[in-house]
DNA sequence: CTTTGAGAGTACCGATCTGTACTGTCGGGT
DNA sequence: ACCCGACAGTACAGATCGGTACTCTCAAAG
C-alpha cells in the first residue's frame, strides 16, 4: 500500500527539516515512522532517493499552497503583497528553520538531482511572482519578480538565523516600495473572503 | 608555532565550504593541510571547535574586507551601492557556493555557539549598512539596512542555487530603488581611487 | 654532541551509518 | 483450512568517522 510510503515520506520530511539530512539516519526515520527498513528500501532504493522524493513533494506542496492562496486576492498591487502576507505567517511559526529546499541543497552539495529540484523550485517561485505582478499591472514583471524572490529567500534565511519574525515584515515593506506602493501597511489578504487555507505547508 | 594552526584553519575553511561540514572528515583536513591529527587536536580540542574557529575568522575577514573597501567610496547614495558592487564581484566567482556562515549554520543546526556566530555576523552586516546609509543621508537607516540585508542574503542563496551571476545585479537594482535612486546603473566604486583590494575574502 | 620539543605519519578503538538478510506476524483471498 | 503477500523487528556486514596513542624525524638551544 502507498500509505506506508506516505508515512515514511512525512517522517523523513519532518526529521530532515528539523535536524538536517546528514544528522538523521534511515534507522531513525524507519523507527519513527513505525516502518521497517525493508519497507523503506522497497519504496526508495536509497537514502538519496528518499531525499529527492521528499524534496520534490515538498516543493510541489509549497507552490500549490501559494498558488491557491494568492490567486484569489483582490486585484491590484495588493495581489503581489498577498504572497508576502502568507510568508510572514509562515516564517513566524515557532520552529521555522528556513526554506527546506535551500537547507537540503546545502546539506547535499554533491547531488546534482537535488540541485536541479532547487533550481526548478526557484523558477516556479519567479513564475508565480511574475503572474501576480502582471495581474497587478506592475512594470517589468520579470525583473521585479527576480528582486522580490531575493527578498523572500533573504527573509527566510535571516528569520531562521535571527529567530525573530521581523524579517518577513521588512521584506513586505521593501516589496511594497519595489512594486510602487510607498508604504502600504494594510494586509491584502484581510478581505472578506479570507476563507482559504492559510496553514503553512510544513 | 601558529603557522601550522593557520594552515589547518585555511584548509578546513576551503574543504568545509566546498563540500559541507558533515561531508569532510578531520582525516581529510589533516592530510590536505600536511598536518598530523595530533597537531589538529592540539590547536582545536574537537571538530566542533575547529568549525567555530574557522567560522569566526571567516566572519571577521569578510567584515574587515567590506569595511575597508566601502568606507572610502565617494559620499552620497553611491556609498551604499558600493557594498553591492563588491558583492556582485564576489558572487560572480566561478565556484561561489553561498555565504559560508549561512551554510555552516545550516550544516550544524545543533551547535548554539555557531548560531550565535551567525547572529553576530548578520548584526555586523546591518551595522555596516546603517553606517553607509547614514553617511549617504538616506532616511530611516535601521529599517533600510534590514531590507538591504535581505537582498544581500537572498542574492547569495539564489546565486548559489541558480549558478548564474544575475542575482547580484538584481539585488543592486532593487537596493538603488530602496535608497531613493531610480535606476542608477553606474558603478559607485569605479572612481579614480580604485586602488583597494577587491579580491573577495574567500 | 646532547637534549628537547614540535610535528608528520600510522595504527587503532568505539561508535555510527547505509544497506541487506532473515525471522516472525497478521490479514485477506481461495 | 490454507496460503500468500505486506510488513515490523532484529541481526548483521562493510565502511567511515571522531578521537587517542604511539613512533619516528628534524631542527634549534644549551
Amino acid at each position: 500500500m502507498t500509505e506506508t510510503r506516505a508515512r515514511i515520506l512525512d517522517t523523513a520530511m519532518a526529521l530532515f527539516y528539523a535536524h538536517g539530512v546528514h544528522a538523521v539516519g534511515v534507522n531513525a526515520i524507519a523507527a519513527r515512522a513505525a516502518a521497517s527498513k525493508l519497507s523503506l528500501y522497497k519504496y526508495f532504493q536509497s537514502k538519496e532517493h528518499l531525499v529527492r522524493a521528499m524534496l520534490t513533494e515538498h516543493s510541489d506542496r509549497i507552490h500549490s499552497w501559494l498558488e491557491r492562496n494568492t490567486a484569489q486576492a483582490p486585484p491590484g498591487p495588493g495581489r503581489v503583497l498577498a504572497v508576502f502576507d502568507l510568508l510572514i505567517d509562515w516564517f513566524a511559526q515557532p520552529n521555522y528553520r528556513g526554506c527546506a529546499v535551500v537547507n537540503t541543497v546545502t546539506d547535499t552539495r554533491a547531488d546534482p538531482a537535488i540541485a536541479a529540484i532547487a533550481r526548478t523550485h526557484l523558477a516556479r517561485y519567479r513564475g508565480l511572482l511574475e503572474d501576480r505582478l502582471r495581474e497587478a499591472h506592475v512594470a517589468d514583471p520579470p525583473v521585479v519578480a527576480r528582486q522580490l524572490l531575493l527578498l523572500i529567500e533573504g527573509a527566510s534565511v535571516v528569520t531562521s538565523i535571527d529567530g525573530t519574525p521581523t524579517a518577513g515584515n521588512d521584506a513586505r515593506a521593501a516589496a511594497a516600495r519595489l512594486v510602487g506602493l510607498a508604504g502600504s501597511v494594510t494586509s491584502a489578504t484581510a478581505g472578506p473572503d479570507r476563507t482559504a487555507d492559510h496553514r503553512a505547508p510544513a
